[in-house]
DNA sequence: CATGAATGAGGTTTCATTCAT
DNA sequence: GATGAATGAAACCTCATTCAT
């Protein structure tokens, strides 16, 4: 007899193939007829682990932000200098993203989605609001603490969020370029920016 | 018979037809009979003045690219302070995109929707570039005259292509905050990193 | 819902009710459409079962070519005279048309409109050629047998299957006469043409 | 001023560029827009002259069957044995084939457009009869001055017209060999077959 | 006579989804 | 749990034809 394949198993290589996929050709130009090819599973299968395509996609999307976001709430949280944390999180995310190389292309596609879709939008904007309160707490301590200048942190913190997906969406779409040079790059400038200067 | 129209005004029609739909739903999502709809013209008409569907977004890319980027050869060719100028680049950005607020979406689409486009990614990188000559030359300038610490002029002139297009993108998918204040604290922040300090 | 078909089954209403449509108004003028209404089917499952028009027409031309010349390997290796093998070679061809009056204009459209396509040339082709290689050992065996007279064997091959094309061709269009005893004649002339004399 | 455009010249440009676009693609295949870029004309000015693609078509026809079949009625009138006649006959279509290479594909997009189409058939048919009838005067002639055996001319001729238009189809559809020689050889091996044998 | 933009019905194909087995 | 044939709406695109200039 065939052994009974695992449930949790199968579900993976569904998540697995769908990632290899959206990261190939985007979300618009996967078809579940790819998905199936890729996984070698068949068509009704995926339709018994995920209730549509865009399930599917979510589902992707959100294991995908928590591997690359995993590392950041320990970094966040450690005492060093806030700009030496700051720029040890733009080395975290380039190394998340290249550890997963073909992944990575998928948070890009989902903003695509999210534009203009309410269910998607409000998924992501919770995982990013989550993300940006941190990241407020943190350039907050900073200007406490007197490595910065006193700034609207709200402003600032978006303003970042911005600038990594930025250079993420750069790196996606092959810019030329080293993806963690240019983030700790850009990281250390807008730090020195931020910071207290000596006669100010 | 209805009397003969003019050709290019017909264009038109069209270009501001697909702008609306675009801007609404998307590439992937704007069927063209969405356009023959929000145009009023018939299908042959609009495969008359555009050989397809991705033939027309490029052009309406095009235009856009051009209206948004109008203003920016005067600016950097002015002689104010390199970070004044800078400044001003946003500044001049932010007010193109307010002033065509429903167009503005195209690019985002044109990013996030298209980058697997062989095609489309030749198209915009020889836009970008041109614009990457002009600020690298600026910021080479900006050392120059000591207003900045010398820097890897490359790397740094592609992080604020990043930044930019990174913001635009979140004000695109309607991400809080303003745009115009976003790109000129951002800016700020990094001319401030790149300046020469007194004690260095 | 419909307790589930047998797919081979409806794949054959697929190339049956395409057997029709394609006799009744060619190949360009039978649409998908045409098929789907005279199918009773989905379209979807249309494409399902074949990859497009032109694979649906190619495989309903392989069969049709399978079902007219399958008794010909028979005759052909008979020990009768080689002049009454050719014989029978038109009549079996003539019957097999006969015996599916409908079906028998498919080959005609493929000759008719359908040598533009290099694919379906070189399907064609390969038919052709196995057809070809047989009839010329035939000859061949006649000429050495002492029935006919030496020739260019490969020469008159070709002339015979043209002759035989033509004829068939003829009778789809509708041209007045009877296939086989058209078939039959101009056989025999040809055969008596090729006949060795008795003072030569 | 520009000279003004002779109509007679217009229409045969307007044929010369339909000659080579259905020789090249058949009748389907070809699309106005095809002849309009082959002529260098405008669309309106191909309607003006032609009712519409059909009757552009049709035109085309006539005159390429004048010129195929110009030379047969001096041919045939001529008093040399009948054999040399028929085979003269072979050789005069081949050349007239030979001399317009490209035009020669257009009768057998003929036949498919016949192939059902009632305006056509009539057309096609009354040039066919007159042929028809002449070779068959010509086979009776034959029997009569006693180099055939007497046959059923009708059929014969039918016959005849068959293998034509079979090796002139395989030789349009770029099957090997020449098209002189397979034409004389098949007609010399049907003659061959009618001929009157001494001991007949 | 000539032009070419405009038309719109109709063509082929794709694809997310369903459901009997 | 798994399968894959079936569905049909909707996508993109073609093209013969018209007609105001």
């Amino acid at each position: 007899m065939a052994p009974r394949p695992d449930p949790a198993e199968t579900r993976e290589l569904i998540l697995e193939a769908a990632r290899r996929c959206f990261a190939r050709k985007g979300y618009y130009r996967t078809s579940m007829d790819d998905i199936v090819a890729e996984s070698g599973l068949s068509k009704g299968t995926l339709y018994w682990h995920f209730e549509n395509k865009r399930a599917l996609f979510l589902a992707l999307f959100d294991r995908l932000m928590g591997e690359v976001f995993a590392p950041t709430e320990e970094i966040m949280s450690s005492d060093a200098p806030v700009s030496e944390r700051l720029r040890r999180l733009g080395v975290a995310v380039s190394e998340a993203i290249a550890a997963h190389p073909e992944f990575a292309a998928v948070p890009a596609n989902f903003l695509l989605e999210l534009w203009q879709d309410e269910e998607f939008a409000r998924h992501y904007l919770a995982m990013l609001e989550s993300l940006v309160e941190q990241t407020e707490a943190l350039l907050q301590e900073g200007i406490e603490r007197g490595e910065f200048r006193p700034m609207d942190v709200h402003e600032v913190t978006w303003g970042l969020m911005a600038l990594y997906d930025g250079i993420i969406l750069y790196h996606m779409i092959g810019l030329p370029g080293d993806l963690k040079t240019r983030l700790v790059t850009m990281t250390d400038l807008v730090v020195e920016g931020m910071r207290k200067r000596d006669n100010s």
